[in-house]
DNA sequence: CTGTGGGCAACGTGCCGACAA
DNA sequence: TTGTCGGCACGTTGCCCACAG
């Protein structure tokens, strides 16, 4: 069978795209305005050639830290080796740059959680040869068509549907003892086909017309480093940066690749977001703010810290840019991998802390169990506001 | 299991090396001159990303269509996933260019064809799961280690290591009715491991020192086609202008990859090699030339051909360029993927052609089904030059 | 509620020579 | 000389439940 891209394929199932990216990524509209900023995309390649611009990279004196554009178009792709998700946007540079009024409403940002939707990391035992796929109840009851539990044992036969619109089949069975959902028959073809190993994440989605819909999220450790065996590393970075600055001086459009779980960051950002973000708060240093993470299981939990630094991040190549000009600390002792650095609209500010802050009782009595960030908060609210 | 790259790891054996990248292919030595082609760079990236260089693709007018440049480093590299052989070389643009004097002798092309080696394309049994591997005779007995033959049946263990340096056990034995060498407890595993088909081939080496290396070379079909979730090809493209122009201007070092089985022709030539071909042979409209290509079983074979034109592939980007500015035609019917345009550089002119031109009679018989090049070239030759 | 492991049947893998091509 | 096949043994896969955590 010969490999063919996914280019001149059926369109990729949106509502599943957004789910194999994850609960953080969101996509502008076609049509809106929106900002792009070159030293995100080159963060995004660093990321996966694994080498950083180098110095000798030539410099481009036209191109802006910023381009405000218009999203001319926007095609979500999915890798068909790995089923890595991507997005191809074009952009068209807007002729006045940073004259842009705030015109835009924040017009709803179209993040549609799909209706019914579960998403599991694989243990050990999903992903061994010796069994099945343990379904988490409740994940089963919601997503899954309803078992006739007359049946000795209830089960049904299950077709779900990738991103590439390739069918997988799988028998659901409920039994054992005590009872338990499991996906048996056509599971095994299923992890050895997308090579799964345990750590990686499988979601299912039933969507509004009933279709089941699945799809996967590998763990961040076996990303796919790309085998840079087409361009230099260098030859990206001035690719990306030439390709902007030609795009900016002609006024006329470029494609970009944005790689939602490579990318430490979106790095095209809605031109209202960006604007509010900028010209709405004044940050200022000892300011505290809360930013939304991934979590483990797929959901979003929001991680607190306190603006350390204000300033630019490459103040020779990218003066006055906006893009993680922010040097944060982190409350919780977990902060390891969390950024350094982040981005103005990437972060909520508390701007009147003691109105929002103190989370209700039955919540504080939840998170008690080993985790000592809520506390500390507090403190160190007092002591730099007092 | 982490995947990374090897670009940390020991020294690729370049034995190896090259004999997975064909028999044509060979690298010039490092500190050489070559000539460096954007233009040939460029379909290199067009093959791969399956998209040509667009119109709307910046010009960059200080950008010769060939730099002079000294080869400054060249390091083999082996793709970890597929075992796809490319090399990364480091280029540094001369200073005055074309104005070299025609100083360096034709210096050995170090084409050291492996002392033993054989190169077998498997058959559906030998990927099958439900055998071993066949060994051809005659390659059995020219690189395998000597087998007892006094034994019942002779058999042995062979170690065999591949670009990675990674060691594969087989075990060797000679058996059945007739007899037979058969590679059989180890093969099915290599086989899954490093994917192979029906259609690829494998190839085992034995070097100076007694080491058995074994390599593949995957069939054209299924030639890995770049998941471009990370740059865009106009990116591409430009990318390579750019840091092509930018070293041309700076006189500084830049870096690019040469993807012997990807790329259409080579196009970092040897400096000797492009002055001869250029300057020591006057070619005409109606010559008669032979140039070599691999065949299906990796020797090669000279096919013959007729040169029908003169002139830019690219009159308007790349005036005046040698890349390319032949335009050919094939004598032999199968003449349906070779190429219709090819440089001076690869072929060998006959400059004496009736000595050699026309065929045998049986060649000439045998050609007659529904072909009709070779004998309007002839007439093309009667016209132009009477 | 769900991850792991023992038990066991069914199936696939892989070694063998017998045939041709 | 070597590609494919039927035969057969043995190892792996995969379905079942019993346990804990």
């Amino acid at each position: 069978a010969s490999a063919t891209m996914d280019q001149g394929e059926k369109k990729i199932n949106p509502e599943l795209w957004l789910a194999c990216a994850g609960p953080l990524v969101s996509v502008p509209p076609v049509g809106s305005q929106v900002v792009y900023f070159p030293q995100g995309h080159t963060e995004q390649v660093a990321v996966s050639t694994q080498k950083e611009a180098d110095a000798h990279i030539p410099n481009y004196p036209n191109l802006p830290p910023r381009l405000i554009c218009s999203l001319d178009n926007v095609t979500l792709h999915a890798d068909i080796e790995t089923d890595e998700v991507y997005a191809q946007m074009v952009l068209i540079p807007t002729q006045d740059p940073e004259k842009e009024t705030m015109m835009l409403p924040d017009v709803s940002e179209q993040k549609k959680q799909p209706t019914e939707y579960f998403c599991k990391t694989l243990t050990a035992s999903d992903t061994s040869t010796h069994g099945g796929f343990s379904i988490p109840r409740r994940a089963a009851e919601k997503v899954f068509p309803p078992l006739d539990y007359t049946q000795t044992p209830p089960a049904q036969e299950l077709v779900a549907r990738d991103l590439h619109d390739q069918d997988w089949h799988f028998r659901h069975i409920y039994r054992g003892q005590p009872r338990r959902h499991l996906l048996t028959t056509g599971w095994s073809v299923f992890v050895s086909a997308k090579r799964l190993l345990a750590g990686d994440a499988v979601l299912f989605i039933r969507d509004d017309k009933g279709q089941l819909l699945l799809g996967i999220r590998r763990a961040n450790r076996q990303q796919t480093i790309m085998p840079s065996s087409v361009l230099s590393s260098d030859s990206m970075h001035i690719g990306i940066l030439a390709a902007a600055s030609h795009a900016a001086a002609t006024s006329s459009r470029f494609t970009i690749f944005y790689n939602p779980r490579q990318s430490p960051s979106e790095f095209v950002i809605p031109l209202a977001k960006y604007q509010k973000a900028v010209f709405g708060t004044q940050v200022t240093v000892g300011m505290r703010f809360r930013m939304v993470f991934e979590t483990e299981e797929s959901s979003v939990r929001r991680y607190m810290g306190t603006i350390t630094g204000i300033g630019d991040l490459d103040p020779v190549r990218w003066a006055n840019s906006h893009w993680r000009s922010l040097k944060v600390g982190w409350d919780e002792s977990t902060a390891g991998e969390r950024q350094r650095r982040v981005s103005l609209w990437e972060i909520e500010p508390l701007t009147t802390p003691f109105l929002i802050c103190p989370p209700p009782l039955a919540l504080r009595s939840k998170r008690a169990r080993g985790m000592h960030g809520e506390e500390e908060d507090v403190e160190f609210m007092k002591k730099s506001h007092l």
